[in-house]
DNA sequence: GTGCAAAATATCGTATACAATTTAGCCTTC
DNA sequence: GAAGGCTAAATTGTATACGATATTTTGCAC
C-alpha cells in the first residue's frame, strides 16, 4: 500500500519550499493516524506527492528518521516507524522521567494568560471529544497532545521542548499500534486536574497527576509483539 | 578559516562508506575541540576531505543540525554550533533536570561488571588527567563525558541515551566557548563520589552529589555575550 | 502444479549538473 | 577617502543521471 494522495494532502496548496514543509506534512499525518505504522514512504512517491525530487523527498524522510517517527533501512527504503514494545516502554519511561521537571519549571513561570490559553485548550478538547467522525478525532489527538506540548513551551526550555515535541509524536505511534480503548486520548479530565493543581501552586500535587495521568495512558496499551498480523493468528483467536 | 585535513584527519581510512562516518568524524572533532564554535563547514570541503560528493557532506552536516551541533542557515551554509548564552543555560538546565532520574534508574540496574567499568573510566579519566599535551586533554575531554554517556548506558533507555548524547556534545561547545578555568573537565573527583555513592545504594546522596556536580560545572562558566570578538572590544578590557 | 533460477523491474545510494543566491572584488561617484 | 553599485566568483538549493541492491516476475524443469 502506498501513501495516497488523500493521506497526506494536507498543507501542499501555497508556496511550499524546502524539506521542512514535507517533512512536516508528513509529521501530521503519522501523528493523526492517517498513515500507519510500516507503511512504506517510498522516495519517489513522496516526491512526486509533493511536486519535488527524490533529493528533498529523501531528505525529509531522513530527518524524521532522526524523530523516530520513520525507520529506514538501508537498500530497501523508508517506512513509518513500526515500534517495538520495548520501545514503547522506553518512551513512556522517558516521560515519566521528564515531564514532572518540565512540569515543575512551567508552573514557576506561568503567567496568567498562559493559564487562559491552556484553559482554551482543554476546552476545544472536550468539544472534540463530544464530536463524530474521523476529522474531530484526528483533531483530538492533536489537542491531547497539545497540552503536554504547551506545558513544555511554557518551561521556556526550548530543547526539552523539542524532546517532548518527539515524545509525544512517538507516543500517539504507540497508541496507534498497542491501544486498546476505543477512547484515544483517554483521560481528558486528568488535564483539567493537573491545570487545577498549577493554579492553586499545589506542584507535588500536579507532578502526582501527571505520573498519574502517564501511567493512565500506558496501562491501555496491550504490550505484545505483533509483527505481521497476516498469519494463522488471525483465525486462531 | 576553513577546516583544515590536520583537524578532522581522524577515522577516515577505512572501508568508510555512508554518511554515519562523516558526521561521526565530525561530531569527534567538534566536542574533541578540534573544531571551534562559528568555523565554517562548506558542504564542497567536508566532501573533499572525506572524498565524497557534496550529496554525502551535505547529509552529514544535517544529521549534525538536528543534533545542535552545526547551525545551518538558509543559503549561508553550516558553521559549528555558536549556542547563546541562553542556549547554555537551557542545555544545563536541561541536565539538571534529566540526570538525577537517569541516575536512579541506572541504580537499579547496575551489575557488578557495569561498576567495574565506570570504575575503570574514572582511573583513565584520572591517568589523563596527569599527562601534559592536546592529545591527553582531548582524550580527557571525552572521558568526562564518557562518565554521564555510561550512566545512561545502563539506565537501558535508548531515548534517554541519545538525549544525553547530545546534550553532553552540546556542553562541551558550550565549555569552550564559555568555560573559564584552564581545568576543561573539573570535578573528576566528583564522579568517584558519585560512584561511590551508587556503590552504597544511596541514591538520593548520588542525586544529590550529581545535581552539585552539574551547578559545580555550571559556574565555572562566564556567560555573557560573545558575539563576533574581532571588534574594538578586544582592545578595551 | 510446485520449486527454483534467471531475467526484468523497481528502488535506493551516490555523483554530477544546473539554477539561484550570496559574497567578494572593483570601479565609479560624491 | 568612504559609500554605493555592478560584475564575477564562490557557495548553496534542487534536479537529474547512473550504478548498485533488493524485489518481483518469468520461464523452465521436475
Amino acid at each position: 500500500m502506498k501513501p495516497t494522495a488523500t493521506a497526506l494532502q494536507t498543507a501542499e496548496d501555497p508556496a511550499d519550499t524546502g524539506t521542512q514543509q514535507i517533512r512536516d506534512a508528513i509529521r501530521d499525518a503519522i501523528v493523526e493516524r492517517r498513515l500507519s505504522p510500516g507503511t512504506k514512504l517510498s522516495e519517489s512517491d513522496v516526491g512526486n506527492l509533493f511536486n519535488v525530487s527524490r533529493t528533498l523527498a529523501r531528505a525529509a524522510l531522513q530527518a524524521l528518521s532522526y524523530e523516530g517517527l520513520v525507520s529506514v533501512e538501508k537498500n530497501r527504503g523508508a517506512f513509518v516507524a513500526y515500534p517495538s514494545p520495548d520501545e514503547a516502554r522506553q518512551i513512556f519511561a522517558a516521560r515519566r522521567l521528564v515531564e514532572p521537571g518540565i512540569l515543575r519549571e512551567a508552573a514557576a513561570r506561568v503567567t496568567p494568560s498562559q493559564i487562559q490559553h491552556l484553559k482554551q485548550l482543554l476546552l476545544e478538547e472536550g468539544r472534540l471529544m463530544g464530536e463524530r467522525g474521523q476529522t474531530a478525532r484526528r483533531a483530538e489527538i492533536k489537542a491531547s497532545g497539545d497540552f503536554h506540548l504547551t506545558l513544555a513551551t511554557i518551561s521556556g526550555n526550548a530543547i526539552m521542548q523539542r524532546f517532548m515535541d518527539e515524545l509525544v509524536a512517538r507516543s500517539s505511534l504507540v497508541i496507534a499500534l498497542y491501544g486498546q480503548s476505543t477512547i484515544s486520548s483517554c483521560g481528558h479530565s486528568e488535564h483539567g486536574d493537573i491545570l487545577a493543581a498549577i493554579e492553586r501552586s499545589d506542584l507535588d500535587e500536579a507532578c502526582r497527576l501527571m505520573l498519574h495521568h502517564i501511567a493512565h495512558i500506558e496501562a491501555d496499551l496491550d504490550l505484545r509483539e505483533r509483527k505481521s498480523v497476516g498469519l494463522k493468528e488471525a483465525f486462531e483467536p
